[in-house]
RNA sequence: GCCCAUGUAGCUCAGAGGUAGAGCACUCCCUUGGUAAGGGAGAGGUCGACAGUUCGAUUCUGUCCAUGGGCACCA
């Protein structure tokens, strides 16, 4: 006599073990067609899961989060039962929900094609439209092994091989197509109406790259179709908001084939580049930095002693002269830690903290290059913080408050915060992590920030925080660091002299705010959509003329603007005032003066504000006050 | 690095085994026009690079380079 709690509060009382399905049929027909699975007790089954006692039960349906990952799981199970009716002999491995949607990896014996992925997709239509029962079986371990090995599909039998013998594992069939899975499925191929594959893409077995390549076919799948119209435009969004098209669009920046991964910075790209900059230099003053600058090329034997020769050897760039083996940094610290080397320090010295606008070179698989996200010459916000145990909770929660202006200065207001923790491999004793460990979460929590930790993801020479920022699409950004490190300061011989006069390696911390201002600069660019605040704006105000007759006085106004520090230019041509605002309004200008002949006699400018609203006409001093109040 | 796709004018893109095209941008001329494209003319290309097949290759094949989407990597 099962009793059953809903969600609303209320009670239902059956006289014997019930489905999932039976109890929503019981509520109503609509719920019943509705219902893709259950969730009894906080555990998600499928619709013929039978209660056989009192449980808390809720109908899961495509309305909630649950239901339509489970679409997508299904969808996935959909895609892997079209292609085996396609292509018999390829096999089936994985095929999870993700974010959007799901993939399914195969292993074939030729890749797929463009038009192998439509009838795919047709074939899923077809397959749907059936509505064709999804079952849920339980197997012996070791039959089904056996199964699957029978039926040729290997990668199955390797997985289901990993479970623990004895355990008993659960098959999904939907027609003659059967697949290992934890479940829950909807319980028809008719549930899934609204899916897309979207793009073919290699993927290693098992993630590993030493695996065979295997196919993934990636799809995207929703509860209906206006949710997934709305996901296409949210992806056209995006593209129309990608730093590279708006680089090209702005004439920011450039990429050619003779330097891959190294960026050409155009004027407008390069203007960008320095404001960010000069406001970094800025706020290391005001944060007690004093800026350095280290060699680009340094003898080999350094990277050696440091560490980095051994372990990142094939990603350095290399060069040589008169039989000596130099390398090009790809950090900045060894050239620190050479400079603090430079002369005894006493206790006294420290905190040091030495910034620096470090250019590194990284020599990245061709792979990994995208853009400005992932480049092979960039240059980083880079300081080292050279402290003693006790001063590291005071550092970092001074890094954090800096790092927290700087975000919001940029108009990120969400920030995410991570804490790595010792790993298994690592230098240094248990003491030392203990204290690091905990200094670095005192910080944290001094500055009022919620953060999670992430077990044994430190590095083997200390723990580090990172720091998260959300972009306006809600796109998250790995951007700033700080990590503790009592390795290097000992590899590289660096050494104080303590309050008891003996001798001791410094504490290093490695600290970033924006990371690669390269790749900063891209995020920024899609965050704006290019339309930048006022103070990184390349052109910040065009003064343009109605007719030849107001040039001269356009060009004054160019002038007494640039008096004032403000990066304004003038367009004369002998074009329609028309043309000349939609051309500057394309290039995401942030204030267009107009000066036609009455602007002119009167001494005033007409302004029109980035977005098309038309501030009217006012005197030059009234527009610089609009201009300094920021917006 | 691996898989797949792509590479044609400054940009966005058509095109076909027989010496290459559009729109925008550019130059010149006309137009002096009040808040997102006025009109006309002109110039502009070793069709990513190198081999091969062919009477003939930008087009077909191969190799390489770069870019894009993934995977792996990211001190």
């Amino acid at each position: 006599m099962p009793v059953i709690r809903l969600p609303d509060g209320s009670q239902r009382v059956y006289d014997a073990p019930v489905t999932v399905a039976e109890v929503a049929a019981s509520i109503g027909a609509g719920l019943a067609r509705a219902a893709l699975a259950g969730k009894v007790d906080g555990q998600l089954v499928d619709t013929s899961y039978r209660i056989e006692t009192d449980a808390q039960l809720a109908i899961i349906t495509d309305r909630d989060a649950a239901g339509l990952e489970l679409i997508r799981h299904s969808t996935a199970h959909l895609l892997a039962y079209a292609v085996k009716t396609l292509f018999p002999d390829a096999q089936v491995t994985i095929g999870p929900s993700i974010e959007d949607g799901f993939y399914y990896d195969f292993s074939y014996k030729r890749p797929f094609t463009l038009e192998d992925m439509a009838a795919i997709e047709k074939r899923m239509g077809e397959l749907a439209k059936k509505d064709i029962q999804i079952t849920r079986e339980e197997w012996d371990r070791d039959q089904a092994v056996a199964f699957f090995q029978s039926i040729g599909e290997q990668y199955k039998a390797e997985i289901i091989s990993a479970i623990p013998q004895g355990q008993v594992i659960s098959l999904y069939r939907e027609g003659d197509f059967i697949d290992l899975c934890r479940g829950p499925h909807v319980p028809s191929t008719g549930k899934l109406k609204v899916f897309k594959l979207m793009k073919l893409a290699g993927a290693y077995w098992r993630g590993d790259s030493k695996n065979e390549m295997l196919q993934r076919v990636y799809g995207t799948a929703w509860g209906n179709k206006e949710d997934l119209a709305a996901h296409l435009f949210r992806l056209e969004e995006a593209e129309k908001r990608d730093h590279r098209r708006l680089g090209k669009q702005l004439n920011l920046f450039h990429l050619q084939e003779e330097s891959p991964g190294m960026v050409f910075w155009h004027p407008h790209g390069w203007v960008l580049w320095q404001e960010i900059e000069q406001y970094m230099r800025r706020k290391f003053v005001e944060y007690g930095y004093q800026e350095v600058k280290t060699p680009t090329v340094m003898d080999k034997s350094l990277w050696e002693k440091s560490g980095h020769w051994e372990n990142y050897r094939e990603q350095m760039f290399t060069t040589a002269s008169e039989n000596r083996d130099y390398a090009v940094k790809p950090m900045n610290c060894p050239g620190h830690v050479q400079i603090f080397n430079h002369g005894l320090h006493s206790y006294r010295d420290l905190p040091l903290r030495l910034a620096e606008f470090g250019s590194c070179h990284r020599n990245e698989p061709s792979g990994a290059l995208h853009g400005l996200m992932r480049v092979r010459a960039f240059t980083q916000d880079d300081a080292h913080i050279f402290c003693t145990e006790a001063q590291i909770q005071s550092e970092v929660s001074d890094f954090i408050r800096m790092l927290q202006t700087v975000y919001a200065d940029f108009g990120f207001d969400e920030v995410l915060v991570k804490l790595s923790t010792r790993p298994e491999k690592r230098v240094g004793t248990d003491e030392t992590w203990d204290k690091s460990e905990t200094g670095l979460a005192a910080a944290l929590k001094q500055n009022g920030l919620v953060f999670e930790y992430q077990p044994g993801e430190g590095a083997f020479y200390g723990p580090k925080i990172e720091f998260t920022l959300k972009d306006t699409l809600g796109r998250l950004w790995q951007v700033g660091t700080i990590q503790l490190d009592f390795n290097l300061p000992v590899r590289l011989g660096a050494e104080f002299v303590d309050e008891d006069n003996t001798r001791k390696p410094p504490v290093m911390l490695h600290r970033a705010i924006l990371g690669s201002l390269e790749r900063f600069i891209g995020i920024l660019i899609e965050h704006y959509a290019g339309n930048f605040p006022v103070w990184l704006a390349p052109v910040q105000v065009v003064v343009m003329d109605i007719t030849d007759a107001q040039a001269e006085y356009a060009a004054q106004i160019v002038q007494d603007l640039k008096k004032q520090g403000i990066r304004a230019v003038s367009d004369l041509r002998n074009e329609k005032i028309t043309y000349k605002i939609r051309e500057h309004s394309m290039q995401r200008v942030p204030y267009l003066i107009i000066v036609g002949e009455k602007e002119r006699q009167e001494g005033r400018v007409a302004v029109r504000k980035r977005g098309g609203e038309d501030l009217g006409a006012m005197d030059l001093d009234a527009f610089l006050g609009i201009l300094h109040s920021g917006s």
